[in-house]
RNA sequence: GCACUCGUGGCGCAAUUGGAUAGCGUGUCAGCCUCCGACGCUGAAGGUUGUGGGUUCGAUCCCCGCCGGGUGCACCA
């Protein structure tokens, strides 16, 4: 039942339409005014009466019926209430049909939308700094796909740029098969940053021949460049799957190496390139931005250009309705460049692509530097998140079997969750403190109440009892709040989507988590016979809707912990 | 210097894009396990939303100035 509609379709008043009505209608701020409430302040300009005057004369004239019980006027608001036992019915009946797809729909049906997150760069290990595009990117594609969009999760790997070349140096010249096998990406990394703090020139002239090398075909460049490449991507696959992150592509920036030049092409006839200090850019002063770099003076294509191939690869081949970057906001300008390149070449998709910028990642005592040594490897955070977890369960719950597999739930929700709890533009000082504290509100806090309500619902499947939703049966007030929050999923998960907003689900989740303890410390679901099994139904939605949320996140839910 | 961005109790953050008495967590203090899982619940203390103007019936939110932090600004990605 969409209530805003319904309550704006018993109102009449001349001059507005039902519509503008529906859009007014808000929720108080406190539960204690009501359900729903309407701001008649914009109504006073068009009816030029005063607001409380008008909202008085709308609360009188409301017809009170079963679906919304009462209008009441209050400050130039009229407050209505909802009649509670038909939007306890409506829900929960709801949520027990559908489950843990309660939420989902077919809003983005026949729709495409292209997500460009995590994005790793070739031999280098992930690091905390890489955790936001990946876990925001990944929660992003699921709740596209639970609107029912087609997903298309891009990661635009980081394979291109005089980096390699350096890399192929440091390996001839310090490393050596056995070693990189046994220590993996870390021991390429460990060359990398060795090449970078003894670089002279003639180390750096030597980079940028084995980088035209790879360029140009060269067997062995290749070869090596090939061997890094899989030993990367097989050490980030075994991330991905603790996290729950998937791709459909994995096209990187070499992917573009033969599809820029039509481009530059493209560029050129359109008028569009220009010389500058021996440059090719796309001006982009009238704008109030500076030049977009398309060639270097040497010819050598740029970051921008290979952005631009990009965009327009995928509006050929996926012919998407919206291309998500999941890049962080270093990068605003760049993509505003390339946005703006697009448009001037009069691809009127250009709209479409959006930069969803997120925040960075810095240590308590400044930026993480690799070079420095100043970095936390995520795998690190992981494993010492799921130790603690492992500790505090075997100490708490001793009995349990598989808590290894119940601590890595719990340690792996733990370090997505931190960083999809606030709004995603907001900088994270990351610290071990924080990371492994699992108090308040944390994904261990909702993972828990879900094993509570697992809980007593285990405890009345042995007493025999069932869940069922009694015609006119009235919550209280504990209940009630909760139901408000559990039809509230729905707009959450929608509104999410719009905003590019995963917190929004996270939020609700712990929000919802709260109201749940509250109900289960005022009010007894087993003990009393007339409330059991309403009480039963409403454990059953809870844990459903939980679930749904997680698992929108990339969390997972234990039973027991 | 210019552009973008952030500034909310000690600390970390919300506030449904302009609505009612600014919420939550943490920390501090005081309570609650003979009662469905205490990784929990209840209560207290803690605020001139950086600052000065403006717009508005109404501003944490929009506009202008200032202060402070962050990021970016031509051949790296």
């Amino acid at each position: 039942m969409d209530y805003k509609r319904y309550i704006s379709e018993h109102i009449q008043i001349e001059g507005v339409t039902k519509e503008e009505l529906e859009g007014l209608i808000a929720v108080p701020p406190d539960t204690s005014m009501g359900d729903y409430a309407l701001p008649c302040f914009k109504l006073a300009k068009v009816l030029r009466k005063s607001p409380a005057l008008i909202a008085e004369d709308i609360a009188a004239n409301y017809p009170a019926d079963g679906v919304v019980s009462e209008a009441k006027a209050l400050n130039g608001y009229v407050n209505f209430r909802i009649a509670r036992a038909g939007l306890a019915k409506d829900v929960l009946s709801r949520i027990l049909e559908e489950g843990e797809n309660y939420g989902s729909s077919d809003l983005g049906a026949g729709k495409t939308i292209c997500i460009d997150y995590s994005s790793v760069n070739i031999a280098k290990p992930f690091h905390i700094g890489h955790l936001s595009t990946t876990v925001i990117g990944g929660a992003l594609y699921r709740i596209f796909q639970f609107l029912g969009y087609h997903t298309v999760g891009i990661n635009h790997l980081g394979d291109y740029g005089t980096q390699f070349g350096k890399l192929i140096s440091a390996y001839k010249r310090w490393g050596s098969r056995e070693e990189a096998e046994k220590g993996g990406i870390h021991a390429i990394n460990d060359l990398y940053v060795r090449f970078n703090e003894e670089a002279d020139e003639a180390m750096e002239a030597e980079a940028r021949e084995y980088f035209r090398l790879i360029e140009s075909g060269d067997k062995e460049a290749n070869e090596l460049f090939d061997w890094f490449k899989s030993l990367t991507l097989s050490y980030v696959k075994g991330i991905y799957e603790k996290l729950h992150i998937t791709f459909d592509s994995y096209a990187g920036e070499r992917f573009y190496t033969d599809k820029m030049a039509p481009v530059v092409e493209e560029l050129k006839e359109k008028g569009l390139l220009k010389e500058s200090n021996g440059a090719q850019i796309v001006d982009l002063e009238p704008y109030g931005m500076p030049p977009c770099l398309i060639l270097r003076s040497d010819g050598a294509s740029l970051y921008a250009t290979r952005d631009l191939a990009a965009a327009i690869y995928r509006k050929k081949t996926y012919d998407f309705d919206k291309c998500l970057y999941v890049v962080a906001y270093q990068q605003n300008l760049h993509f505003k460049q390339v946005f703006k390149v697009l448009e001037l070449m009069g691809k009127e998709w250009a709209k479409d692509l959006v930069h969803v910028a997120y925040g960075m990642v810095s240590l308590e005592d400044g930026a993480m530097s690799t070079r420095k040594g100043k970095v936390v490897w995520l795998e690190d955070v992981l494993n010492r998140c799921v130790e603690k977890a492992y500790s505090v369960i075997d100490e708490k719950n001793p009995s349990l079997e598989n808590k290894q597999e119940i601590a890595e739930k719990v340690g792996v929700g733990a370090v997505i969750f931190s960083a999809l709890y606030n709004n995603k533009i907001k900088d994270i000082v990351f610290s071990y403190d924080k990371a492994l504290n699992f108090d308040g509100e944390t994904s261990v806090y909702v993972q828990y109440t879900c094993a509570r309500a697992s809980s007593v619902l285990a405890k009345a499947a042995e007493g025999g009892f069932e869940a069922a939703l009694p015609e006119n049966y009235t919550p209280c007030d504990q209940e009630f709040e909760l139901i408000r929050a559990l039809s509230d999923f729905p707009d959450t998960v929608k509104a999410a989507a719009e905003r590019y907003e995963p917190s929004f689900v996270a939020r609700w989740c712990v929000d919802t988590a709260q109201k749940f303890n509250k109900f289960y410390f005022d009010c007894k679901i087993l003990q009393e016979e007339e409330t059991r099994a309403f009480r039963l139904a409403l454990t059953k939605a809870t844990l459903s809707a939980l679930t749904a949320g997680l698992t929108l996140l990339g969390i997972g839910v234990p039973e027991k912990m």
